[in-house]
DNA sequence: TATATACTTGAGCGATCACTCAAGAAAGCA
DNA sequence: TGCTTTCTTGAGTGATCGCTCAAGTATATA
């Protein structure tokens, strides 16, 4: 039996999903088309297809890998500040973030967009945010643990609090005319009051 | 001169708006074609574009309608709870709406979707929802002026993270899995701490 | 009843959608 | 160099998009 390697992509199938995650973060599923994704990538419909499939496909590796990213950032904020101070500074750090091309979460951009039809990006995306969730919670439990917030308080209830004023706030983000580091701010000082 | 009146149409305008509103607020911009807009409304193309003119303009008349509605039961439920009984109502009542197409806001989903394209729907959706900030802003200013809550902070900033509050606790009573209604406790007693 | 006017109908417009596939180019092994 | 295999190319698929318009129908006035 012979091996055959006649010959390698040309292109970087990671550095791709990376593209096109930005791609549909900014300007979502319907949104996006196949001519955007071909003129972003540089890829031809045959290269495209081969490579991912299919649209839908690519969305959910995309997905995937936004989530992944996500909770390796927390996870390594938590890390450096503590698990109280990774809960401070996320809300600062999700809206300031520059390079990023766009403040809402790509997540619940999903789910806000392909719910009503059933699509089954929005139940992956409801997924990663259950994930993310667990992590947020995981973060409240350990800054019990640690002494730096009162355990009067169900973990799981103030994740799910913080989640969904996270959600607000990167959505408010997305506006001008509206202050979203006053609300990061406001955020974080009430994890102190905890 | 004489007038002629050969003919009313057959449909109620205000209330195929109605429907129309409620289409667009559950499947969003994209995800709404003429073809569902002809099978809910009843009506063929040729009268959708004599009554409407287009899909965006149509779109642009549900957006308002959904403001004006907005603003309208705030104002009612101050006027029977007082402003601080509303503020703290409102997070309830906009996730027990049974009737409602979506329990995310119509205004935040718009907006998330047509902003990056720079669409026009997008600066509409953003001026209304300045329009409903300004309304939170003066049922906070009219609760301190009533001693239901202090004085010390600044109602623009409270509105501001109220707002964004509610886009949160919309977009999480989207999912199931996600305890909406604890939130919605949440937000209303921290109106009790101002 | 005859007429003028507006509403209703639905076939069909060009553009774009996600996607396919046959043909040509490139690269590793003999 | 020649062969085999894979990648790349891009014209083209049927379906659907928002939308138009000519023809037909219904109705209030004269």
């Amino acid at each position: 039996m012979v091996t055959w390697m006649p010959r390698k992509p040309s292109y970087d199938r990671d550095a791709l999903i990376d593209r096109a995650r930005d791609v549909f973060w900014r300007q979502g599923w319907a949104g996006t088309s196949l001519k955007d994704l071909e003129r972003e990538l540089k890829l031809n419909p045959g290269s495209f297809y081969a490579a991912f499939g299919s649209k839908d496909a690519l969305y959910a590796l995309a997905l995937q890998r936004y989530a992944q990213e996500g909770v390796a950032r927390l996870t390594a904020l938590a890390e450096r500040l503590g698990a109280k101070g990774a809960l401070q500074e996320q809300p600062r750090l999700v809206i300031e973030a520059t390079g990023a091309p766009a403040k809402a979460c790509m997540l619940a951009k999903t789910y806000a967009e392909l719910q009503a039809k059933d699509h089954e990006l929005a139940g992956q995306a409801g997924v990663h945010m259950a994930e993310m969730k667990a992590c947020f919670a995981d973060l409240f439990r350990r800054a019990q643990e640690a002494g730096e917030i009162s355990p009067d308080h169900d973990p799981e209830r103030l994740a799910t609090r913080y989640q969904s004023d996270l959600l607000g706030l990167r959505l408010s983000a997305e506006r001008s005319n509206v202050d979203a580091r006053a609300v990061a701010a406001d955020i974080a000082a009430d994890i102190d009051r905890l």
